[in-house]
RNA sequence: GGGCCUGUAGCCUAGCCUGGAAGGGCGUCUGGCUUCUAACCAGAAGAUCCAGGGUUCGAAUCCCUGCAGGCCCGCCA
């Protein structure tokens, strides 16, 4: 009989809960990811009604049920019966289980999701407060398909809007730095004509006028603006492709003016029942909709009739639910409320909603990042920084230099992006460029460095992986490796479930610790086990191989 | 004024949805490389789980009231 270690509970408690029945006794809570043990029996609530103390429940159900099937042994720790199943029994089924291909990847699901993640104006390089949004949203779009979905990733450019043609106009009428990034290069072409705008009425009503031109839908300053956005993003989307987070399609908000969209929302929108006006601009009355805040109108055009970046955006996820059934979107938590408004109105236009995944924003020592005040870090420095840290503790590998490099840049990129995947999105950190470069103990070089010596043991032993048999009692530490691997399912799951990725990186360092103590402990090559220790190997390697690959993190053979 | 989020050892963090025995990591101290990779492993010290109240046999977890920090409340994006 095969059965995985779901099915091996699920067959101990219904026979845990048989005998509480035919023993008249009450039903008592079952622990089934217990502090010791496989399963625990959770004896307080029996203690009144037994008129027993706790602990002599706990005795007496561990007598009552020590000889079913699979139950190894139980041992008593104040009120907790906690049981031990027979891993000589189980390995093999569970292990059956694991061994397959498809372990821990859902079925393949119906649903295709459009996850939008970053979408940051483009107007200068990323710094690492923003880079939270692109590794989120890189790596649950990677979780989403592991799990079955079909799933496409999608930035949506800004490109209309004051800041756009501002952007345009800097572009156009000043010189940029002399980086030879891109976005760096442009970035003071932007900043000086955000100077300009505020000291300069002339340069301003140009940059306004462009401005109108743009929402009314004028060809020639949308392609402009465009095209504008398309140089920043040049250099933007380079970082990205470093940080193994490019999306795979961008989609243009100037589109959105352009095929009319945005004017059929507006004409939609005026329809329904809580749409008023003010001085010749339209909004919803969100009175009783239980909003927050002071303001209870939703403007959704101007007194000029055109569009504001709410209606676009209105638009864009109609324009998303013709392309695909779902839409996640990765949010500052700034984007709270305007998300709410956006629901509010495609409510109103009867369309799907969006799910959201919102990241509380990233602090320096000392206060907030913020590009105008000069407190920033720039994404493309700490890569090169914690890069260089990398490769600094190559040193002394036996590897050629081009190796090293290469092999620096995944241990960097991927040490950056498993310090901000660890982490619940919705609680705010400090980012610390120090504890950035610390690379030891619960970090992506742990697990690499253990993947690493999976990879080694494997090359060493040269052959296919053989079948096994169990030949003597598995020793605790290989025991503990089962137990996680055969937790990889539950846990890829309940990541899916919650889009809480930062569970994903959790359970690696569990992996990877487990197969660690392992190592320390068992002999592979040469061993009388070495069939069946071969095994484990090569199956914790594909297991901590996919968690890495879901963090985006590649997982290196030697390092 | 209102809404949402966060508060767990010196520092960072998991656990909170679905109540049951407080997990990791950094840092500190001690020890381990002629043995499949020491970016590793073992041991030690370190926690009024923000405060107070309630529900419960039992609360870090649920409810209420505070306190502290973050974010938001524009015909900006």
């Amino acid at each position: 009989m095969s059965r995985n270690l779901e099915e091996a509970k699920f067959s101990v408690i219904s026979d845990i809960n048989k005998i509480f029945k035919e023993n008249n006794y009450p039903i008592l809570p079952i622990d089934e990811n217990p502090i010791q043990g496989d399963i625990s029996i959770i004896c307080f609530p029996g203690a009144q009604a037994l008129k027993k103390s706790p602990q002599e429940v706990a005795k007496n159900v561990s007598e009552m049920i020590y000889d079913i099937e699979l139950i190894k042994e139980t041992f008593v720790v104040k009120a907790f019966c906690n049981i031990v199943l027979d891993w000589e029994l189980l390995s093999e089924d569970i292990f059956a289980d694991i061994n397959l291909s498809e372990y821990g990847r859902g079925v393949s699901k119906a649903n295709s999701i459009l996850l939008e993640h970053t979408s940051a104006n483009a107007t200068g390089p990323f710094h690492m407060g923003r880079a939270r949004n692109p590794i989120i949203g890189d790596s649950v779009s990677r979780l989403l398909k592991y799990y079955g979905y079909k799933v496409s990733t999608e930035y949506y450019v800004n490109d209309t809007g004051r800041q756009a043609a501002t952007v345009a106009y800097g572009i156009k009428n000043f010189k940029g730095g002399d980086s030879n990034k891109q976005d760096h290069r442009l970035v003071e072409c932007y900043r000086q004509a955000s100077e300009a705008l505020k000291s300069d009425e002339n340069i301003k009503s140009k940059i306004y006028k462009k401005m109108e031109l743009i929402e009314s839908g004028d060809k020639e300053a949308l392609m402009e603006v465009k095209e504008a956005a398309e140089m920043m993003l040049s250099g933007m989307k380079s970082s990205l492709k470093r940080l193994n987070a490019e999306a795979d399609s961008y989609f243009h908000e100037s589109d959105l003016i352009l095929d009319g969209s945005v004017n059929v929302v507006i004409k939609s929108l005026k329809k329904s029942n809580i749409c008023a006006e003010e001085k010749g601009a339209f909004y919803l009355n969100l009175e009783g909709k239980n909003i927050a805040g002071r303001n209870q109108k939703f403007f959704f055009t101007r007194n000029n009739g055109l569009s504001l970046y709410t209606t676009r955006d209105i638009a864009y996820h109609l324009n998303k639910f013709t392309r695909f059934n779902k839409a996640l979107n990765i949010l500052g938590e700034d984007h709270k409320l305007q998300s709410n408004l956006l629901n509010i109105a495609l409510e109103e236009l009867d369309s799907n909603k969006p799910d959201n995944l919102f990241y509380s924003f990233v602090n320096l020592p000392g206060g907030k990042m913020s590009t105008r005040a000069g407190r920033v870090v720039y994404l493309d420095d700490m890569m090169d920084q914690i890069v260089g840290a990398s490769l600094e503790r190559l040193k002394e590998v036996d590897m050629s230099d081009n190796q090293k490099r290469l092999l620096s840049e995944k241990i960097g990129i991927g040490s950056l992006r498993y310090n901000v995947l660890k982490v619940q999105p919705e609680k705010g950190f400090t980012f610390s460029i120090d504890d950035a470069l610390s690379i030891q103990g619960d970090s992506a070089p742990f697990a690499m460095y253990s993947h690493a010596r999976m990879s080694s043991i494997l090359r060493k032993y040269g052959e296919s992986i053989p079948d096994f048999k169990l030949e003597s009692d598995l020793v605790e530490s290989e025991i503990e490796l089962i137990r996680t691997m055969a937790r990889w399912p539950k846990t890829v799951e309940s990541a899916v479930d919650k889009f809480a990725i930062h569970i994903i990186p959790n359970y690696v360092h569990q992996l990877s610790s487990k197969f660690n103590n392992f190592y320390r402990d068992c002999k592979v090559i040469g061993d009388t086990n070495e069939a069946l220790r071969i095994n484990l190997v090569n199956t914790s390697k594909r297991i901590l191989f996919d968690a890495l690959d879901i963090l985006g993190i590649e997982a290196p053979d030697r390092m």
